[in-house]
Formats: structure tokens, C-alpha cells, sequence
DNA sequence: GAGCACTGC
């Protein structure tokens, strides 16, 4: 069986945290198979585990840990990679006794990694997991009422915000990977802060005394500006763990190099003939990169001096099918040399061992409002000197290693020193609709690590009371409550709601499902044309969503058969993804009294028309010229190649997804040559949907559209 | 007639 959870082992947390001897990289599957073999022998195998845990180096720290956390209420452990910082602090305070008759959580950014800790944790005390110690992730619950150390997604920690506002669940709450900085990691930070507080105050009262434990915060990263949580958190308490790393040689360019890709591939060619054996790690910014990198290598690799070994190549993105991303982990055939050539998820997700070698572009593709444009793009940035160092550190996980950066010494020093958090740049409405649903009227004053810029809260009020989620002194009101609860984007929760009253839940909760997956197609480069041969079958003149809707009404028939999903190009991963998704909605909306079962059957237009609750700002008018104007911004915008709507000349569309593109690929058609470009965009639709304009929602009451009523 | 960093509920 090939599910996400293949890769629990593979995870940072997980490999580097419980480094066996004989650490296989290929699976937690196969790491827990060789261990079985010691628990024929169960003293044996907890003899062992327990002189792993004291070989950690956390474990010299045991007391001294403890003693800090007993004395403050915040605390915040640096602890660098093997320190088994994430799987033996909760260990010590509940051993310690720290937890009173209360639990212990700790979150983390990822899913395998909460699963991989949390298996690793209970074989560690000696419980079944789902026991003493579970874990608590999105359609995946291992946890009881006997759980006393509980991993979970910091996504999460935050559901469970909603209906446990002060925590009162946790004596300590234990945010891990803190320097990354996601949303929901800076999104807890001020509620627990929070929560501690009030949880603080209420103790001052000596007839609430029972009710409420202190809470306990401690913060948890490899690396950050421990100051400023320091100074955030009110806290001087900060304990540093050394981790296990190996030293690793820095190169740096001596020239800034004008294509970073023509460079990743003489150096790493370079490094494949000059020096010994060890794996190589190429750090690219994305998929097109990866894969001309690779035709390129694949070229000239044919001309090596017939006494070096060969090269073999892996890819490694996360859109790659899994059987494909699991490649890397085979060993390279006999007489060549590994090159594996990565996005950033081999940065923090997955960990290769054999590398001894990194190349690092110094690029990555980063998620970024754009005020000029007014919409999110994805571009390509310079990293940070963080993400730089992260990179660099990859080489020097089992022994001595090299890095070789695409860059100069002097472009280092430029670096920024850590990436933006998202909270600094990413679209917050669900954000804003999540705090305002737990009582923060106030989201530009909230307590923030890093406030985010007025100009985003100001778009995401505007975009939630457009939703009719907010009234008009931005306070939340009954329907952005119940659009809260649902775990996916207001937009879609509006959808969901509205069709109630429209009477097509069941298509409504199908179509948001399969909105809420990447892409349920796949397309390989080289069989493109077949690709679109056999999306043909599937499609509805009403457009995408109904195109999809027919893909999953097909796919159902197949009962999801691994050869039907690889003849028709279906997404087989994203599929499933797309069915526990629906399931939960499905309860979801049972539990809220919308019934999910009721369906509008084949009149697609009753769904089209529930589609707008959510998304009638998202349409265009159909121009003389052919291309679009949007009603809310008048910016000019084009059906994107892929829509089934291409090329159809509809009067009024709507979408879901605006996507844009690089003006480097229209020059590209034009003058075959795009080096000295500087990057631009052009707007266009991904998912696009014809529409009557009768059944456009009217009217249309808030000020900031009145010019644009039809 | 064209393109998708990485996560998460």
C-alpha cells in the first residue's frame, strides 16, 4: 500500500531524531520491520531504546531542562538536529511529574512528522499508540482519553481553538519548528499567549482555583532569533541543545552567475568528476527547472571520460505521483553516482541520506502578494541565509560533507537573514474569519510575533464581508460563525452554506472537495497530447467544475482502480485526497443541520448558481477583443489553455482560480530566447465556468462594487 | 494553446 504515510520516516523530524544504527532510509515501514526483529527479544529492544535516549544529546540536559520549565512559564529550547529535542522534553516533564492530572501537546508544521514522533514516542514509554501517547491529525485520529503527550498538526491545535478557547485541555503546550514561521504556528503563538494569560488571571481568583491549571509554553526550533521570541513571550528562559551535525565545506562562486541552471549543471558535472564518491543535492526553485536540469544532465553526461562512473538521476517535487517521489530512496545502480534534483521540499520535509554533496541554486519559488497586480503570484526569490545555511546542512547528515553555492560570498552577506513569515505576505481571510470567530474583534490589534500588513487585513475584511461573514462594523455575525467551522477557504464555506437553500449539498461538498486538491489530472510531459485525448470524455459544456464533478462521478464507477486512474491521467493520490475530504464535509454538514445528501441531480445549473454565493465576485465580461475584464478591478485577463471553456467565447464566466504567468514564456514563442527579461505577468483563468447573467447574485450591496453592478 | 514552491484544517 503506497499512502502519504510512506514517507513518515523519511520526514526531518523523524530520521534525525531516531537515528538507528541500522537506519534504513526507505520507509518507517522498513525501520519497524528490522526493529521487530529485536522484539522478540522485548527486554532487549527496550534496553536498547533506553540507552538510545540517554545517547541523545538532550539527555545531559534532562535536569537542568526540567528545572526550567518548572520555574518559568515560558520556555524556549534551541535545539539543533539529533538533539532529540521533539521526542524527549514531553517525556521529561511528564516523568518529572510537570503535567499534573492534565496533558501534554505538541504540534508540528507537517502530518508525518507528528505521526512518525508520536509511533516513535510510544514505542519510547511503552504504550500502545493512541494510549498514553497519540497523536491528532487531519482525518487521523490516534488519541484517547488516557493521552498524556499528544502530537499534533499546529492546524489542529487550532480547530481545537474553537471549542477550547483557554486550552483547557493542555497543563503544556509545546510549539515545535518555530523558526519556520508558518501562519498557523504565528496564529498560535498570540492564543496561547493568550490563553495563558486569561489561564494566569483566573488562578488569581481563588474561587476559580480549581477549574484552571497554569498553562505551560514552550518553544521549540533548530534555529531562530531566540531574542525576540524571548522578548515576545515575556521570558528569559531559553535553553540551547547541541545537535549532530558533521562540518561541511562551504564553496562559494567567485562571479554572480546569470543562470543559475547553465551553473547547477557545471557544477555539478564538476563535482561528479573531481571528487570522491557521495551522493549530490541540487536545490532548484521548481518542476520546469528540475526537469530541463535534467534532460541537460542526461546530455552531457553521455561525454564523461569513460574511466568516471555514470550518473543517475532522481526528481523529487511534490507534485511527482508518490511511487515516483519514493525513487530517491533507491540506491544508485552499481558504478554511478545519485544526483537528485529537488525543490524545497527536500529542505525541510524529506531527508536522503547518502548526500554528501549539495549544489544550492540559492533560489526558491515563493508565494507572494503583489500589490501592482493586486493578487497573489508565485515567483522566484533568493532565499534567506537560513534556508541557505538548512540547505548546506543537508550535506553533512552522516559524515563530512560539501556545499557548493551558485553564488557569491558577498551575495550571501546580501541575503535576507530569515525567509518572510507568511503572516507577511499570504492571503489571510481565513486567518481574520478564525480569529473573529474566537472572540478577536480586533484583528489589527491582536497580538501578533510579526504584525501583518494593514493593507492585507484590510483585503481580507473586505473579501470576508463581501461574504456576508462580517456586518458592516466588521463584526462577525451568525453566518461567518458557522463558516468558520468548516476547514477549507471562506469562499468555498460560503458555497457550502449557500447550498441549503439551493438544495444541492451533495454536488456543492463534491465540487469544493475536488477544488480543494492541487490537480486531479496528471500529465506527464511526454504524453501530454494522450492526457488531453482522455480528459475529453469527461467534459461538460458548463465547464470545469462539472468536468470535474463527471471525472469523480467516473472514478466512483471504477471504485479508484490504479489502472483505470494511470489510462485516464487521473491524479490517484489527489483523488483519495478528494474523498476524505468529502467525507469529512459530509459530517460536517450532518452535524450542522445542512443535509448533505440532498442533491439538485442533473440540473448543473442550480450549482453553478450556488457557486456564486462564494465566488460571484471572481467573474469577467466577455470583450470584443476575446479576452476578459474583471467586474471588481477591470483588469484584463484570459481563459487559461487548460479550461474547458477555452476558445468558447462565453459572455459572463466565473472562476475559481486566477493564475499568472510569466512573460518570459510569451517571449519565449517570440524571440526563442528569454535570458535577459526581467520577470512579468499576465493574468489567466485556470478553472473557468460559463454563466447566465440572469442568475448573477443581485443586488450587489457593498460600496466597493457598486461600480461594477451589471 | 500552457504550466503547477511547500504545507495544513
Amino acid at each position: 500500500m503506497k499512502n502519504k504515510r510512506k514517507f513518515s520516516s523519511v520526514d526531518t523530524v523523524n530520521v534525525t531524531e531516531t537515528p538507528l544504527k541500522n537506519k534504513n532510509s526507505k520507509g518507517n515501514t522498513k525501520i519497524f520491520s528490522k526493529r521487530s526483529k529485536f522484539s522478540t527479544d522485548s527486554k532487549n529492544a527496550t534496553v536498547r531504546l533506553q540507552e538510545f535516549r540517554r545517547g541523545l544529546p538532550i539527555w545531559k540536559e534532562r535536569e537542568n531542562l526540567i528545572r526550567i520549565v518548572k520555574d518559568n512559564a515560558t520556555t524556549i529550547i534551541m535545539g539543533e538536529m539529533g538533539s532529540g529535542k521533539s521526542t524527549q522534553t514531553p517525556q521529561f516533564l511528564l516523568d518529572a511529574g510537570l503535567t499534573s492530572e492534565s496533558s501534554i501537546a505538541l504540534t508540528q508544521p507537517r502530518r508525518v512528522a507528528a505521526i512518525s514522533l508520536a509511533s516513535r514516542v510510544a514505542r519510547e514509554v511503552g504504550t500502545k499508540l493512541g494510549h498514553r501517547v497519540g497523536y491528532s491529525v487531519r482525518f487521523d485520529d490516534k488519541s484517547s482519553n488516557a493521552t498524556v503527550i499528544k502530537y499534533l498538526t499546529d492546524g489542529m491545535l487550532l480547530r481545537e481553538l474553537l471549542s477550547d478557547p483557554l486550552l483547557l485541555n493542555y497543563s503544556i503546550v509545546i510549539l515545535d519548528e518555530a523558526h519556520e514561521r508558518t501562519l498557523r504556528t504565528d496564529i498560535l503563538f498570540g492564543m496561547v499567549k493568550r490563553a495563558q494569560e486569561i489561564r494566569g488571571n483566573k488562578l488569581k481568583n481563588v474561587v476559580e482555583t480549581r477549574k484552571y491549571i497554569p498553562l505551560k509554553v514552550i518553544v521549540m526550533s533548530a534555529t531562530l532569533n531566540s531574542e525576540k521570541f524571548a522578548a515576545y513571550f515575556n521570558t528569559s528562559a531559553i535553553l540551547k541543545i547541541p545537535g549532530r551535525q558533521f562540518p561541511v565545506n562551504i564553496h562559494y562562486s567567485n562571479v554572480p552567475q546569470s543562470d543559475y541552471l547553465d551553473a547547477a549543471l557545471t557544477c555539478t558535472l564538476q563535482i561528479h568528476v573531481e571528487q570522491p564518491p557521495g551522493d549530490i543535492l541540487v536545490f532548484l526553485p521548481g518542476q520546469e527547472d528540475i526537469e530541463t536540469l535534467e534532460k541537460l544532465i542526461s546530455e552531457y553526461g553521455t561525454n564523461l571520460p569513460p574511466d568516471k562512473p555514470k550518473i543517475f538521476t532522481c526528481l523529487l517535487f511534490a507534485a511527482l505521483p508518490t511511487e515516483q517521489q519514493t525513487k530517491v530512496f533507491d540506491p544508485s545502480p552499481p558504478g554511478t553516482r545519485k544526483v537528485i534534483l529537488a525543490t524545497n521540499i527536500a529542505e525541510t520535509s524529506i531527508t536522503i541520506s547518502g548526500v554528501r554533496y549539495v549544489v544550492d541554486t540559492g533560489k526558491c519559488k515563493i508565494r507572494k502578494f503583489n500589490s501592482r497586480i493586486k493578487m497573489e503570484i508565485l515567483s522566484v526569490e533568493n532565499i534567506s541565509k537560513n534556508s541557505a545555511d538548512q540547505r548546506m546542512g543537508r550535506a553533512g547528515r552522516e559524515a563530512p560533507g560539501s556545499c557548493f553555492r551558485l553564488y557569491t560570498e558577498e551575495e550571501y552577506k546580501r541575503m535576507e537573514k530569515d525567509t518572510e513569515p507568511e503572516i507577511k505576505r499570504c492571503n489571510l481571510t481565513s486567518i481574520v474569519l478564525f480569529l473573529k470567530a474566537l472572540g478577536i474583534e480586533n484583528v489589527l490589534e491582536f497580538d501578533y510575533l510579526d504584525a501583518p500588513s494593514r493593507n492585507l487585513l484590510k483585503r481580507a475584511l473586505e473579501q470576508l464581508f463581501i461574504l456576508k461573514a462580517l456586518d458592516n462594523k466588521g463584526k462577525i455575525n451568525d453566518l461567518g460563525k458557522k463558516m468558520a467551522e468548516f476547514p477549507i477557504e471562506p469562499m468555498f464555506a460560503r458555497v457550502l452554506i449557500a447550498s441549503q437553500s439551493m438544495e444541492c449539498t451533495k454536488e456543492a461538498i463534491d465540487i469544493v472537495s475536488l477544488l480543494s486538491v492541487d490537480s486531479i489530472f496528471f500529465s506527464p510531459h511526454d504524453q501530454r497530447e494522450s492526457a488531453m485525448d482522455m480528459k475529453k470524455k469527461f467534459i461538460s459544456p458548463l465547464g470545469d467544475l462539472i468536468t470535474f464533478l463527471n471525472v469523480l462521478k467516473s472514478f466512483e464507477v471504477h471504485k479508484g482502480n490504479s489502472d483505470w486512474c494511470r489510462q485516464n491521467f487521473i491524479n490517484k493520490r489527489n483523488m483519495k485526497h478528494v474523498t476524505d475530504i468529502r467525507k469529512q464535509l459530509t459530517q460536517l454538514c450532518a452535524r450542522m443541520d445542512i443535509s448533505p445528501v440532498t442533491s439538485c441531480g442533473e440540473d448543473f445549473e442550480i450549482i453553478l448558481k450556488c457557486m456564486s454565493f462564494g465566488f460571484f465576485c471572481q467573474s469577467a465580461i466577455l470583450q470584443p477583443d476575446n479576452s476578459y475584464k474583471t467586474i471588481l478591478s477591470n483588469q484584463n485577463v484570459n481563459i487559461h489553455p487548460s479550461s474547458t471553456l477555452f476558445n468558447k467565447k462565453i459572455e459572463v464566466i466565473m472562476y475559481t482560480e486566477l493564475v499568472s504567468i510569466n512573460v518570459k514564456t510569451i517571449y519565449k514563442k517570440c524571440f526563442g530566447d528569454t535570458k535577459k527579461l526581467a520577470d512579468g505577468f499576465s493574468a489567466k483563468y485556470l478553472d473557468a465556468f460559463g454563466l447566465d447573467i440572469g442568475s448573477r447574485q443581485k443586488p450587489i450591496e457593498n460600496p466597493l462594487l457598486a461600480n461594477y453592478v451589471l
